[in-house]
DNA sequence: GGTGTTATGACACCGGTTACCAAATGCAGC
DNA sequence: GCTGCATTTGGTAACCGGTGTCATAACACC
């Protein structure tokens, strides 16, 4: 009665495989399969192993909604941003795919904007209707305590990633923002300048008091201090470094150098710096942060502070996915350092 | 007996609302509260809009998960692409997400290389695990016939977007990628430019032969020719538009003007002609394509063509999300229009 | 009252999971 | 050596939250 129960189901030609032919060709229970599948050790290693082998022989996959429905859980992750840099974006997403890879989470994008009030509110909906296995929330809304208290609420797991410590550390990474801001300071210092600008992001980008603070403390380590008059808010976009980029070029005390809060304003300022017509770095060096394509692409080269987007975006979605699996659980914070990558728009007075 | 069932659930306090609970507060069956979800006509208008208040009163949202194990079908939207430029990924996204905006579907990304051998295989494996609403296909993936086939043998709905026509009307979003470099070769040909260079994409994006063909029409129509030995392949990155130019510009009969088929390749040209001594435009006028930021934050911003790649992710969503609810059927085939953007990189004679 | 729609509901099912129970195994105590 | 009990192991039923099929009730029309 079991001897020819090994033919392929004769419905659709390509009817799925599911966890019950499997059962049937190993000639256990569908129960038994499930334990194989979910890493149970309640199975004989002898089972495991005949069980394995049928699934790989047949390739079966277990379907994910149906997984998904039973554990009241999607396979989804979502990634909630709203940097408005693209390619802080991209590279964070690729990361995330270079761990997610072949596995059976997916990436999906929740894209929102902390200016909307009810952002928050949309982000619980995608919560509540998808169910997904984790978020991970880059900055500024990472930022977010109120978010965070949500998404504890409607236990929902997360990562946040920033520039400073937030909450749980299994739950944080942290990217040594002010430690990078030191060291552009420093190189700048080290090249003799004194006069030197700074534009930060918006004050509601905690990353932009990070740099801030850091590049306030870099500077006083060659007893040099942050002009307030040379201190000036942009919004982290291009046209926001071109604008506040001309209010300091206009200056009498004009700065000997400018250091941006992130690679697009300082991108503008090398607009701002050819109408006032200076050359770049003779007359002007600008220090950027991110490293983002744009920086090696623009001439001269920009010489940056190396954020590692990507390497975040592996780190991040391989804690939501270990923790999911149960097996080890990280419980330390992990955090990235920066580097300054030296190109051309720097140079000594 | 029905008069203490409109209780809630005592269950979990935030005890999931489902499709029976509706149905008993509506006092009809869970199969009429599931034709009310998905429009059926077989509904008397009395019986829907009471089971459509019951609905918003309880603010209820069918689980993605159940649904989409009984439709054997995800709420996911795939996006397949190999586009080397990140900021077509961004802006294609961006449109996606405009038209998927809160409606139950998810984006999610897959992101391929047409060199790896199997990538074709993981397209198949994700459709056949999770079985995708639909996929949206860029160039280049979206030109691979074989790929086509495939979706079209897995029955998985797909919208593949290429600057030529494709397959099916309904299956194909275009854009006049041809005509967009004819734009601009009529531009550099009014500047009284004669001999001009092309640096055209790799052999294997069909929008490199469209914009090539567009572009060596359009300087036909003025009676140029477009010398062979100034058409060099690029591969659509930075670098090879550094060093296509570079040979372009070591030539003693160097080209007047560069027209580049991508915005990425022209800002190599920008490094390459810096590099050589030439001032842009006024020894060296370059057009690119694609309008990216970049194009803008260069100096000087760079005259391009501009491609609709948001409106036409907008589209491509529209498509799938349409045909998937039934209602109205689009079965035109969409195109889109390009348009030049004239900024500072081009210069009369 | 017979007939043909149209609206509604009962029930199985999608492909997994958990809860619970029965059978098999291992071991101590008589 | 056999019984009693704890521990594995595997089977069965119910469930997750929806949808499809098909029978039947309600209603209009002749």
């Amino acid at each position: 009665m079991s001897d020819d129960e090994h033919e392929p189901k004769p419905g659709r030609d390509r009817a799925q495989v599911t966890i019950i032919d499997i059962a049937r060709m190993a000639e256990v229970s569908k129960k038994t399969v499930s334990r194989v599948i979910n890493e149970s050790p309640l199975v004989r290693e002898e089972t495991r192993k005949k069980v394995k082998q049928i699934i790989a022989e047949t390739g079966f996959t277990p379907n994910p909604q149906a997984r998904a429905l039973a554990f009241r859980r999607s396979f989804l992750i979502g990634l909630v941003y709203d940097n408005p840099s693209p390619q802080y974006v991209v590279n964070m997403q690729r990361g995330i795919l270079d761990t997610l890879g072949d596995t059976s989470f997916q990436l999906v994008l929740r894209p929102c904007d902390r200016g909307e009030d009810n952002y928050r509110d949309r982000v619980r909906s995608f919560i509540l209707q998808h169910k997904p296995h984790g978020i991970i929330l880059t900055p500024s809304v990472s930022e977010d305590e109120t978010l965070a208290e949500m998404l504890r609420e409607e236990e929902c797991d997360y990562v946040r990633i920033a520039s400073l410590e937030l909450d749980i550390p299994s739950r944080s990474i942290r990217t040594h923002d002010a430690q990078g801001a030191e060291m552009a300071a420093a190189h700048l210092a080290q090249l003799g300048h004194k006069r030197i600008g700074h534009i930060h992001g918006p004050k509601t980008f905690r990353s932009a008091h990070e740099r801030l603070s850091g590049f306030k403390r870099g500077l006083e380590g060659y007893g040099l201090e942050l002009a307030p008059e040379l201190t000036v808010e942009g919004a982290y976009t291009f046209d926001s470094g071109v604008t506040s980029a001309t209010r300091l070029l206009n200056r009498p005390d004009r700065p000997t150098a400018i250091f941006a809060g992130n690679d697009e304003m300082a991108v503008g300022v090398y607009v701002a710096a050819r109408k006032a017509g200076l050359r770049i770095p003779e007359d002007l060096s600008i220090v950027g942060f991110d490293d983002t394509p744009i920086s090696a692409r623009i001439w001269p080269p920009l010489t940056t502070v190396r954020s590692p987007i990507r390497e975040v975006g592996r780190a991040a979605a391989d804690l939501l996915v270990k923790r999911g699996s149960g097996s080890e659980t990280i419980t330390e914070m992990q955090s990235f350092q920066l580097e300054l990558v030296v190109r051309e728009s720097t140079k000594s007075l």
